[in-house]
RNA sequence: GGGUGCGUAGCUCAGGGGUAGAGCGUUGCCUUCACACGGCAGAAGUCGUUGGUUCAAUUCCAACCGCACCCACCA
């Protein structure tokens, strides 16, 4: 082996290619007397680079479909890619204007063919990527959401739920981009808090009416004062809304009023909808260019007046003045015009949450389009039972609360986009306008030479399905679900065989976007529910727990990250970061201490090699003999155990197990056990054959376990390390992982109870030495009385103890040196120290710890004399309390004999 | 307005009714033949505040103070 590990790009890629190329990572495709277990891979977009979410993600993925495979399931873990489509066609769009060619000069199939060419060659970036992370995905069944297949089950989807009147189209108000000139879904609007100016604005009254002089803020003098922050919205107003109790308006209810500068004549209605607080408590109602608007204009049998186009500019609805203005222009102009008139009574700065398009960041606009919409109303019914009776599992559980809340309160779902690039929505329009619906055009045609009984001119829907609807469908359409035209979907083998999968992980921002979607989709086409677990990661923050965004340039590449640290150190950190329901933090530093835990790792394997342990499978771990490897057989047990429970899918506590291994490789493996068996090791005979053999079946033990979350260095090693010389030829990640009842057991408890006890009476006598500043080269002999059960013991450790803790056992001792009382444990002996001691900085220690055992005597004491305590505290801590006063009481006497030794040194210096 | 989560060591964070934990940092010692990306030993915390439940609260409950986030509304 290399003296260093070497955790390179290239080095890397060698093992993964070896993978890959030896079929590890694929999925049987049938049943093969194995379970199957199945993960859906969240589709990156197709534009994406791999950020530290998508690596967090598929670190996570990665570590479950690796332990199931070596737990011995068929899985298959499916990759793809999203088409994106907003995304998307922007970035092709702006890559065309730096050819110097411009959207408009194309034609529709020119776009998408120059699309279908970017995809071909830019596409797969983050593909490449997740190889670099260790992603064990089946390449082979990479899906892309516009694949012929998956476009056919987007086409049996819209028409199936199109043949139930779910989805339909109609003219309202939604949510519009005046960028990118498209709808888009509420679900795409982010809330920015902005200061604007709300303006009070008069609107004369008409027919000379003198009423509502009451209130000074209210109706005052000939006009009735409104409110808004948006006054250029005021061509469009085709009526004033006041509450109907409002004491300060009721005269004015059914009157009229006079809109400036659009010099419209409108009606002062009343509506319970206006709140009385806000504002001056009159509302304008421009019903074509806002929601609640719209809903109050409805009821009062308002007509709908659009006063912006598709990149919100006034159009021709307005005075010829105003016409192709910006809205941010026209309220200049408006508010200059008003004031010039002496209706503008005052203006104020207030913040207010404006929505803005996610993608384009612009303010958006309310506008009334015609656009397709699915009633999701009863799906998400179904999703909320699904939840509720607990058929899929949201993790952590406090999800569900959100969960609910949303699909409780669903609104209908605007799916069509006026874009490119996506799926055509299949529908067709006759001469009449009416709508066919189709698989493709010729049956379009079909069916409308049967309705019409002739033939008739069709045109397609120009707009294409959101993003989201294909990747609703993400579960099934990628097994082959809607694809055959002909046959029922639960024909295809694929389908058969891997759906419903077993496990969603995903990071909790996309829960309504894409998470109750699927669960909506599958309840409502496959009738049962995508997947049983969903398991939420939180979100990943920069060290200052900012959100990572490209505007505040605090955005980690984990790729560099890899560079530096080596993929294994990247996914532990992840992994042992991933704590449900919290944003972590990351911090190289982190990074940096999980590298070296690989190295670490590295080391451990280069020492078993030198001293020539070799994994031998017929080791049998009942017949082990050495209290040692007894010991580490028990604990290892006890690991296995813990990590197989932390990484249940219906678990899923990744930093559990990360901890568990790290302390067990480290701290327990290393330190204790590799320290123990060194003197073994170093011997001969029986005893050191059983240590190399031993100490490898237990390495191979803990490699498997780690493999899933450091799989490159694992394997590696298992390939380069002579340990396992045995197992040439086969792949560390197709071994079967180890499982608590492959350790057999004899009664060890008493080999057990007695290594904790060395390593207790060690760690007292490091401990002591280090304190009293003893070389750390000297082998201090240590003697004195003991029984006959104890003496066989510190005989039996006498190596151990040397090597460990520096002392030398000796039944009589007539040398040189300062004798101490030491009897820490329940070993009553002299421990010989150096003469350079300071002998008053050792009073002091000993009077220091002197108080604060007599302070826990003490404590306890109080707690036990406690006649309550003492009636209703468990036994076992009854007991143990009483332990601890023994105890304390004993270790009390102890440094008190000390105190006489050293009394009794002083007086003879 | 509705909802969710978080205040624990200098920093970043686990934990959880009965001796307070880790990593990093820090202090002392050790370049001993796996590893200085290391070893050994240590220092360091009123577990946000105030009440309540309990024999026992950092942990459960309530209120409060701070800090995030989600949904809705915003004239």
């Amino acid at each position: 082996m290399d003296k260093r590990y070497d955790f390179s790009a290239e080095a890397e890629r060698t093992l993964y290619d070896d993978w890959e190329k030896r079929g590890a990572f694929q999925c049987a495709g049938h049943c093969d007397g194995k379970d199957s277990y199945t993960l859906m891979m969240p589709p990156p977009n197709v534009t994406g680079r791999l950020h530290i979410g998508h690596a967090l993600d598929n670190t996570l993925q990665d570590i479950l479909v690796r332990l199931r495979r070596q737990q011995g399931y068929d899985c298959l873990w499916l990759p793809g890619t999203d088409h994106a489509g907003i995304a998307t066609q922007l970035l092709v769009s702006r890559h065309l204007a730096e050819q110097g060619v411009a959207l408009e000069q194309l034609s529709r199939e020119e776009f998408l063919a120059h699309t279908w060419r970017w995809k071909e060659q830019y596409g797969n970036i983050i593909l490449q990527q997740l190889r670099r992370l260790g992603a064990s995905c089946d390449w082979q069944r990479a899906r892309f959401t516009m694949d012929e297949g998956l476009s056919r089950a987007v086409r049996r989807a819209f028409l199936t739920l199109y043949d139930q009147g779910l989805i339909y189209r109609d003219e309202r108000l939604v949510n519009w981009d005046p960028q990118l000139q498209t709808a888009i879904s509420d679900l795409e609007v982010r809330q920015q808090e902005k200061q604007g100016q709300l303006c009070l604005i008069d609107y004369p009254l008409q027919n000379g009416q003198q009423e509502g002089q009451q209130e000074g803020q209210g109706a005052r003098g000939r006009s009735i004062t409104i409110a808004t922050m948006r006054p250029e919205t005021l061509f469009g107003d085709l009526a004033v809304a006041v509450h109907p109790a409002d004491e300060r308006y009721r005269a004015l209810q059914g009157k009229r009023c006079l809109v400036p500068l659009a010099e419209r004549e409108v009606a002062i209605i009343a509506d319970e909808r206006v709140q009385r607080e806000q504002g001056t408590g009159a509302l304008k109602i421009t019903p074509a260019h806002d929601f609640l608007d719209f809903e109050i204009g409805k009821q009062h049998g308002l007509p709908l007046l659009s006063i912006f186009d598709a990149q919100a500019r006034l159009n021709d609805e307005v005075p010829a003045a105003y016409r192709g203005l910006s809205r941010e222009q026209a309220r200049a102009r408006v508010l200059a015009d008003l004031k010039s008139r002496g209706l503008l009574r005052e203006v104020r700065m207030e913040t207010h949450s404006v929505p803005h398009g996610e993608r384009s960041g612009v303010a958006l606009e309310p506008r009334l389009t015609k656009q397709w919409f699915m009633n999701t109303e009863g799906l998400a019914r179904g999703a909320l039972e699904a939840v509720r009776k607990g058929e899929t599992t949201l993790l952590p559980q406090t999800w569900i609360n959100t969960w609910r809340q949303w699909l409780e309160n669903i609104q209908p779902w605007c799916i069509s986009r006026q874009l490119w690039w996506g799926h055509r929505i299949p529908v067709w329009y006759a001469p009449d306008g009416e709508q066919i619906a189709a698989r493709n055009e010729k049956e379009a045609m079909q069916k409308a030479e049967t309705k019409f009984g002739k033939k008739v001119a069709l045109v397609q829907e120009e707009d294409v399905l959101d993003t989201w609807f294909s990747s609703a469908l993400w579960p099934f359409s990628t097994l082959g679900w809607g694809n055959e035209e002909a046959r029922e979907a639960d024909e295809a083998p694929l389908f058969r065989r891997y759906f419903p999968t077993q496990l969603l992980v995903t990071g909790f921002d996309i829960l309504f976007f894409w998470v109750a979607r699927m669960v909506m989709m599958s309840l409502h086409f496959t009738k049962r529910v995508p997947f049983r677990i969903v398991y939420l990661h939180a979100l990943i923050r920069d060290t200052q727990g900012r959100k990572m965004s490209k505007s505040l340039g605090n955005v980690v590449d984990p790729i560099a990250l890899m560079d530096r640290y080596g993929c294994d150190a990247l996914r532990f950190t992840l992994a042992s970061q991933a704590v449900p329901g919290r944003d972590l933090r990351l911090s190289e530093k982190r990074i940096e201490g999980n590298r070296n835990f690989v190295t670490k790792l590295w080391n451990a394997a280069r020492f078993l090699e030198m001293q020539h342990c070799r994994y031998d499978e017929n080791f049998r771990t009942n017949e082990v003999e050495g209290a040692v490897h007894r010991w580490m057989l028990t604990r290892l047990h006890k690991l296995a155990a813990g990590v197989e429970e932390d990484l249940k899918d219906e678990v899923c506590l990744f930093h559990e197990a990360a901890s568990k291994l790290y302390h067990f490789l480290w701290g327990v493996f290393c330190d204790e056990y590799l320290e123990m068996i060194k003197p073994a090791l170093g011997g001969e005979g029986r005893e050191r054959e059983e240590a190399r053999v031993a100490s490898a079946w237990i390495f191979y033990g803990v490699v498997r376990l780690l493999h899933p979350f450091v799989p490159f260095v694992t394997e590696r090693i298992f390939r380069e390390c002579k340990v396992f010389d045995s197992c040439k030829g086969r792949l560390l990640m197709t071994e079967k992982t180890l499982q608590a009842n492959d350790i057999t057991f004899g009664d060890w408890n008493a080999d057990v109870e007695e290594v904790a006890w060395v390593l207790g009476l060690m760690n007292k006598i490091r401990s002591w030495r280090s304190e009293l500043g003893v070389s750390p080269q000297a082998t201090v002999p240590w003697f004195g009385e003991v029984g006959d059960n104890t003496k066989r013991k510190l005989e039996r450790w006498e190596d151990v103890l040397r090597a460990m803790a520096g002392v030398e056992w000796r039944s009589r001792y007539a040398g040189r040196g300062t004798a101490l009382t030491f009897d820490g444990l329940d070993v009553d002996t002299k421990l010989v120290l150096s003469e350079e001691i300071d002998i008053n900085t050792f009073k002091a220690m000993i009077r220091k710890k002197m108080q604060d055992w007599k302070k826990t005597k003490q404590s306890s004491s109080m707690k036990l004399d406690n006649v309550k305590f003492k009636n209703n505290a468990p036994h076992e801590i009854w007991k143990a309390e009483e332990d601890k006063l023994t105890n304390a009481q004993s270790q009390i006497d102890w440094l008190s004999r000390i105190e006489e030794d050293i009394e009794k040194i002083l007086k003879e210096s």
